[in-house]
DNA sequence: CCACTTTGACCGGGA
DNA sequence: GTCCCGGTCAAAGTG
C-alpha cells in the first residue's frame, strides 16, 4: 500500500518543528519506499514534464531547488557527512551554476569559491551528477528557453533559476546502526522519506513558480496550500524563506553522527514499475508511477548498491488528493503534491546515506549553493517508512509523528 | 484473489 | 547508420 499515511491534517500539523522533524526522521528511517498501483500513461516521452531535484544534506539537509525555470526541474538532494557535504555542496554548487551558468556563472562561481576553499570538489559524485545534471541540464536548456518564454515567475524571474527551498530543516539525528540496517534493507523506505521531502521541497520552491507560472492540474492547487503547511512546518517562512531552517540545521549539525533523513512517503501511492542500472554509475534506479488511475505522477529513485538512497526524483504532479489513509506524511506531503504543472520532477538525493556508509554510492553531492540551498536536518525519526509503503498500511501506523524518535538527539 | 515487486525485453532519443 | 542509454511495458512470482 502506501505507504505512509498519516493522517493529521493540516490542522494536526503543528508545526514546524514537529513537521520537520517528522519529515527528517522519516527520511532517516524509512527503509522502504513504497510502491502502490498506478497507472500507466505516460511513456517514455514525457518531455515537458518538470523535475524537481531535493538533496538533503546529513547533518543538514540542503535544498537546492532549481527553478522550474530551468528546466522545470526541482532538485532535492540529501546528503549527509560533513565530508561528503561540503563536496556535496560543491558539486551543487557546480551544478547549479552550470544551470544558470548563463545568467548567475558570475555569481555562482564566487559562491563555488566560497565552498571550494573548504574542500575541493572531487568526489565520484561527479561523474552521477555530472550525468544527470549535466544530462538534464543540456535538455532542459532547450526546454528551458520555451519555458522561461512561457513562464517566467515574475519575482523569480527568470534569472532565478534556483530557488533555495528550505527543505526541511529537521534535527537528523539517526545514524543509529539500526538505520542503516535499514537503509541497507530497504531502499525503498529510503524512497519513500526521500520522496517526501522532495515533493515538500518541490512545492515549495515550486510553488512559488509553479504557481504563478503554471497552473496546476487542479483546480485547486494543492500546491500552495498544502506546501504551506509544510513549509511552516519545515521553514517557517512561507515567504520567504528558506533560512529559518538553518537555525535548526545547526542545532541538528551538531550533531555527532550523520543524520539520516527519512522521509515518509508523499503520501501518494506509489507502484515500482521499472528497474535499472545506471550506467554511468554503479547505483541502480527505480522507476515508481503513482496508482491513482489518472495520475501521472512518478518518481525515479537511485540507490547504492548497498541499497541507500542516493536521488530521487520526482515527475509529474498528482491530480488528485493523497489518499489520506492515515498517514502524517501524507498530510505533509501529499499536500504537496499538486505542485503545479502537470509535469513536475522532484529528485531527492541522500547523500548521507550513501556517503556515510557507502563510500561506493555515488551521488550528486553538492549541494548546498548559498541561497538555494538551505540545510534542513531531519530528525531522526522514525519510521515512517513504516508508513509509507510497504510497510504500512494505511491504519498501521499512528502516526502522526512517531518519527520522532531521535536516536540522537541534537546536542 | 488482489496488489505489488521483480526482471528481462522493447522502444525511442540522442550522440 | 549504429551504438548507447534511459525509460517503460509486460509476464512471472510473492505476500
Ligand atoms: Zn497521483
Amino acid at each position: 500500500m502506501a505507504g505512509g499515511d498519516p493522517p493529521p491534517p493540516e490542522a494536526d500539523l503543528p508545526a514546524t518543528e514537529v513537521d520537520m522533524t517528522a519529515v527528517a526522521a522519516e527520511v532517516g528511517k524509512h527503509p522502504t519506499p513504497e510502491a502502490s498501483g498506478a497507472k500507466p500513461d505516460e511513456r517514455t516521452g514525457m518531455g515537458g514534464e518538470e523535475e524537481g531535484k531535493v538533496k538533503e544534506m546529513d547533518g543538514k539537509e540542503e535544498v537546492a531547488v532549481k527553478d522550474v525555470e530551468d528546466a522545470e526541474e526541482t532538485k532535492v538532494e540529501q546528503g549527509m557527512g560533513k565530508e561528503n557535504e561540503k563536496i556535496g555542496v560543491k558539486e551543487k554548487e557546480e551544478v547549479d551554476v552550470k544551470e544558470k551558468e548563463m545568467k548567475r556563472k558570475a555569481e555562482a562561481e564566487a559562491e563555488a569559491k566560497e565552498m571550494e576553499g573548504e574542500e575541493p570538489k572531487g568526489k565520484d559524485v561527479r561523474g552521477k551528477e555530472s550525468m544527470e545534471v549535466e544530462g538534464e541540464k543540456e535538455k532542459k536548456d532547450k526546454e528551458k528557453v520555451e519555458i522561461e518564454e512561457k513562464r517566467r515567475p515574475a519575482g523569480s524571474g527568470p534569472d532565478t533559476p534556483i530557488l533555495a527551498v528550505p527543505m526541511v530543516a529537521v534535527p537528523c539525528y539517526l545514524a543509529s546502526p539500526v538505520f542503516a540496517g535499514q537503509f541497507a534493507m530497504s531502499h525503498q523506505a529510503a524512497l519513500a522519506s526521500v520522496t517526501a521531502q522532495a515533493q515538500i521541497q518541490l512545492q515549495s520552491p515550486t510553488s512559488s513558480s509553479y504557481s504563478e507560472g503554471l497552473p496546476s492540474p487542479f483546480p485547486n492547487p494543492v500546491t500552495p496550500k498544502a506546501i504551506m503547511p509544510l513549509q511552516q512546518a519545515l521553514s517557517v517562512n512561507e515567504g520567504n524563506a528558506y533560512r529559518p531552517v538553518l537555525e535548526k540545521s545547526s542545532s541538528f549539525q551538531s550533531r555527532p553522527h550523520h543524520v539520516t533523513v527519512n522521509m515518509v512517503g508523499d503520501g501518494f501511492n506509489w507502484r515500482k514499475y521499472g528497474q535499472k542500472q545506471v550506467k554511468s554509475s554503479e547505483n541502480s534506479r527505480s522507476y515508481y508511477r503513482c496508482t491513482y488511475s489518472s495520475c501521472l505522477a512518478k518518481k525515479k529513485v537511485e540507490h547504492c548498491p548497498d541499497g541507500r538512497v542516493v536521488e530521487i526524483i520526482y515527475r509529474g504532479t498528482h491530480n488528485h488528493e493523497p489518499p489520506q489513509k492515515t498517514r502524517f506524511v501524507k498530510d505533509r506531503a501529499a499536500h504537496i503534491t499538486g505542485s503545479s504543472g502537470d509535469d513536475e520532477t522532484l529528485r531527492l538525493v541522500n547523500a548521507e546515506i550513501i556517503a556515510s556508509r557507502s563510500p561506493g554510492c555515488k551521488l550528486e553531492q553538492g549541494a548546498i549553493s548559498e541561497a538555494s540551498e538551505q540545510l534542513f536536518c531531519s530528525s531522526d525519526c522514525e519510521g515512517d517508512a513504516d508508513n509509507k509503503s510497504e510497510d504500512d498500511h494505511p491504519s498501521t501506523e499512528p502516526q502522526q509523528k512517531r518519527r520522532i524518535i531521535e536516536t540522537t538527539t541534537p546536542t
